[in-house]
DNA sequence: TATGAATGAGTGTTCATTCAT
DNA sequence: TATGAATGAACACTCATTCAT
């Protein structure tokens, strides 16, 4: 998909510094908030949270209970409290660590990436692939914390957000870079994009065959980003 | 969005009657276990239902009270049980019920539709307008039933089942129908459609706007069905 | 077993006129009690004791349930309080109508009974026959009415102070009888008499093999009688 | 009681080695089973159990209520759950506890008893008064555990069958000994020793006169174990 | 820091009993 | 007399959380 448009220098040198600070503000954002004093204490609370996604991947949050986590993580349960206050402060502070795993993947890894259309294209994609090599963590994102930052107001929902934002910043990005039109409802593209992806996260990594799961990836996303450019073969 | 081939007036009556069976039967699977005998013990049954679809709406299942569902449908505690035989029992009727409704809505629409891609375009919008119109059930649906059928193995998995096979069932009509081309991967094809329009329905629905929800499904379904014909302009 | 000493005939004659008034005062006071107005609401009664004798020896009393009895005699739960005022209630009107039973029984069976021994073998003996006549009233009886009577203070407790009665008159009317020496603890050979009937009932007729237990008795009751005549063999 | 029958040295020391492990086994099977490791936590749960036998007695298994026992033993109700698993595990761990006491008892006492008869004697003896030591236990015993036993399936028969099982042993040494002769029914015989002995108990210890039970065995005992030679005076 | 022991508020569920019909 | 429906008091048990050591 080529831009039809010239682009002059400057302007493509201004998104590209807007696009960098966008990017590094919601890396940031995140590893500020979770794993800067890697003291011994901290790895502990790394202990702890690792078995607690462990621990609801398999049963969900609800049915999941302080005693389970603490023998997952081969420690008492009163030593939970010395790191977190509550068994809902466990689950709320689990995505601020993964999310910044994340961004801090797809920061490196679109380093080199000229187009919008592969910036939006590798995330989606490691979207996909980041949930093949964490499946727990996965299946606790999408059938747990997904859901319920609808039901419950927590601040978990600022991950949602940015997660959600990137691909909004994506889509207006390639409008001004003209890689393709202005579309005339962003917020339906976006949800297409996101549901799309999740379904086939959900259905194909929890679900049915995790193997093959970059293949329907690779395969569904050029169909779906070519919704971005309206009646225009491939 | 027209077929390109011409078929034999025969072929087109055996994939008539073929539908109408796999929807009658569709329907059928759900009527029957839920709703037939009318007598005041089912009307009292109905109230249950009913609060508890606003209960769990609210809460979400694991955090409602018996005691909550009561209040709302106005008995006593233990009433409940004479009807249910325990919380998830209640949790676990309510999909029955619910999309008998929805498939006996679309069975009713759907009769004077002559192109597969109408009928399925129907499909998606009903279950967009039918979430509009059952609020509560919807956030009960997308939030609370859809994950857990991944977790908990239970027989409510058959409902969002039956729901996806209709999909699929008419991606398939429409190829032997020639409206269009054989899918490559057609299970892609039905994830990209349930995970869009699920995603506009949390997005939208439970979220944002409700408003003008069915003006963003009108406006989207056309673009995801075109992704059936591929390369070719709608 | 014959009496050594000679009696003249008006104490034998008063004797017997003292035992034909405590045996049908025995009577009466549980007949009188329980089965007299036959009319219909009678033999709901009735009806409802049946079904409870069985369900209490099924399940004991406290786990026995109202619907449980009433789903035996075939009626509503609420029916039940229409003849009994509560599951207790039942519990302890039931062994007036048994005991009632068993003493007419006695009555009839011991008219001809010459000696003392005759008479009270044959109520051990009947003892332990309607026992197996009546396999559970007896399970009732012993597992459940006998050892309730030392922990509540009920009125129940009087059928067994009466059944326990008849054999203290009868081991005091042999000695006045002559036909065994004057006990030194009369209440130590009662309760060897009845622990021994008594064991034998539970461990044979609701334990092991209900075939023989008459031939057991018939070997064992002689013996304990002996017990009656010491260092005298039989 | 003397034996007739002249013994070689040989048979008699085979006998008694047999006891000896007959009964080591049957004193290890249960206090293997209970009481071994004495630390504090095995302190708190025989506190629990010493209030529930307590509690046992007063009301009846069905009818005591665990804050009943948890108030006794002065704990909260949840911390009975640390130690039990249930209600019905508090009262069905209680009779191994008791019956190894019991067991561990007898084998100390009976350690230089040489005739048969002597350690059946004893054997009754102790069970009358280890019942006037333990009235709690025994009201217990024998008034909730016993009739249970044959009611529920459970493994506290086991106790009641060991218990049994020594008087039906020792009848049998003492006919191989020639203490007595052979009898025609053991059955029947260990019928009539349990069943006079758990009468006295019941009646004198549970119900009429603690003070003088003792004296009451002492002499009942002698008479009920003349039934063993049957014909020949004490 | 880490733990075993203890707590008490809270929950689903049961069941004897009542009542309108 | 008989019933189906409804009630509410009671109970066993769970579990997040605290605390002394």
């Amino acid at each position: 998909m080529s831009s039809k448009n010239v682009h002059d220098p400057l302007s493509e040198a201004l998104l590209d510094s807007e696009w960098q600070e966008f990017l590094s503000a919601t890396v940031n954002r995140w590893t500020g908030e979770s794993d800067f004093k890697q003291q011994r204490s901290k790895l502990r609370e790394k202990e702890i949270q690792d078995a607690a996604v462990r621990v609801f991947a398999r049963n969900g949050i609800s049915k999941s209970r302080i005693k389970d986590i603490a023998a997952e993580a081969g420690i008492a349960n009163s030593a939970i409290y010395d790191y977190f206050t509550s068994k809902e402060d466990i689950a709320y502070k689990l995505p601020a660590a993964f999310f910044s795993d994340f961004f801090y993947e797809y920061a490196e890894r679109v380093k080199n990436s000229k187009s919008t259309y592969e910036k939006l294209y590798t995330y989606l994609w490691l979207a996909v692939d980041y949930a093949r090599r964490h499946p727990q963590w996965a299946r606790f994102l999408y059938l747990e914390i997904w859901p319920s930052v609808l039901i419950e107001e927590t601040n978990v929902g600022r991950c949602i957000d940015d997660y959600s934002r990137v691909i909004h910043y994506l889509i207006h990005e390639g409008e001004k870079r003209g890689e393709w039109p202005t579309a005339e409802n962003p917020y339906e593209l976006t949800a297409i994009l996101i549901g799309s992806v999740n379904q086939i996260i959900i259905t194909r990594a929890l679900y049915l065959k995790p193997r093959h799961i970059m293949k329907a990836a690779e395969s569904m996303l050029p169909k779906l980003l070519n919704m971005l450019n309206p009646h225009n073969p491939g």
